[in-house]
DNA sequence: GTTCTTATTTTGATTAGTCAAAATAAATCT
DNA sequence: AGATTTATTTTGACTAATCAAAATAAGAAC
């Protein structure tokens, strides 16, 4: 099983690529890893010797199949982490990113799959980055919902994913079309329950299941 | 910050010392930990000098009142972790001790504190152990177990004093989970066999080391 | 096309935690 | 009490991860 270093470097090194397959510098993960760069020499040579970086010296490193593998793995669970953070525990979301930061090493993919489902699988943590799949697709324009959206806070609807009459029906009668500007008042993930307002003024209750399906971007 | 191996030498010092000042013993602690006993000495000096533990050598180590703070703590995060995975996250109860043996490492005192909040600020964990109280209170009340009890009364089962799988997934698929009511029907210490009924009507035979291992209380 | 600057790699040392095996102390058994 | 067994401590060595500082290679500037 690869140690929490391990875990942390190949995390950084998918960050600091960008989706691109550039090669990442020394120095930029170096300092993302917050090590002297002569300490992520050491221990990029030592990941590409266990196959999961390929190391052009001089240039730069970039993840192997096995090692994005790995890095995407990571990356879901902090992503999903923070989102059970702010929307189960109710947490400043200023401060999750530390949290999470620990708690990414130290949960198991079953722990992590049924926080997946609790959460109503979400495709975007509370500050909108892509929450990458368990099939380790990692989406770059994906929209937060209604379900993982910031609380108190002005968003947009932009799409429903659904198609069935009924839910279009019960959005549209509820004036939840794309264009309308909502506000989350209240997020009950436990009690599977969302609570937001109107820009006009009526409150209204709907489920984390149904909130999921209403893709939101932030207003103005 | 104490460092993971740390904090697990003075939970395994708590648990060994059961609540009383006893010396707890170098082999005990050594296999508790599951390193050799050479390597439990060098560390049990170590934590000596940070003032966390008293070692008296050649008899034993025991915790400081600072030690004993820190134990507390990663008990009580052990225990509220276990809690909520199998109260929340619907986990099986036999696997939930594995999965806490990690968290209880990562988890801030506030996502602790949350955490507490969002389950009820519950008494006992799934396995019927007290959790230590945010102030460090840990109620260490003397239970019966099947191998002691009164017969032919009904006892409740309030604690599974055993923490590997095979025996809780034992003790599950015969429905001997805390908050069951039994009544020992049959003891017979010579033979090693304890008889017992549950409320239900099944009639069901275990060994008097298993039946040791479940404590009971008077039912009603 | 040399020289200068900057990034990267190497080298040597350090810390935390561990094991294997020898040395020592304590307990137990004649 | 003397001998033997058992528990504990010591010693020496190893791994993973790190830093400080010297050495080296690349790229930029003149």
């Amino acid at each position: 099983m690869a140690t929490i270093a391990v875990e942390n470097y190949l995390k950084h090194v998918l960050l600091l690529s960008a989706g691109s397959a550039d090669l990442v510098s020394m120095g930029a993960l170096a300092s993302a890893v917050a090590v002297v760069p002569g300490t992520a020499t050491t221990m990029v040579k030592a990941l590409a010797d266990e196959g999961l970086v390929e190391h052009q010296p001089r240039h730069g490193v970039r993840l192997t199949p096995e090692g994005r593998r790995l890095a995407l793995n990571v990356l879901r669970k902090h992503r999903l982490v923070e989102t059970f953070l702010v929307n189960v525990l109710k947490m400043d979301w200023a401060k999750v990113h530390a949290e999470a930061e620990q708690l990414e090493h130290a949960i198991s993919d079953e722990v992590l799959d049924r926080l997946d489902a609790l959460l109503g699988h979400p495709q975007t943590d509370p500050h909108g980055d892509p929450i990458p799949s368990r099939q380790g697709k990692l989406s770059s324009q994906v929209y937060a919902t209604l379900a993982t959206c910031v609380t108190d806070r002005g968003v947009r609807i932009v799409r429903i994913t659904e198609q069935s009459p009924e839910f279009l029906q019960f959005a549209e009668q509820n004036g939840l079309q794309p264009g309308t500007t909502v506000r989350v008042t209240d997020r009950n993930v436990p009690a599977g329950l969302v609570t937001l307002k109107k820009s006009g003024g009526r409150a209204l209750a709907l489920s984390v299941v149904a909130a999921g399906k209403i893709l939101v971007e932030p207003a103005r």
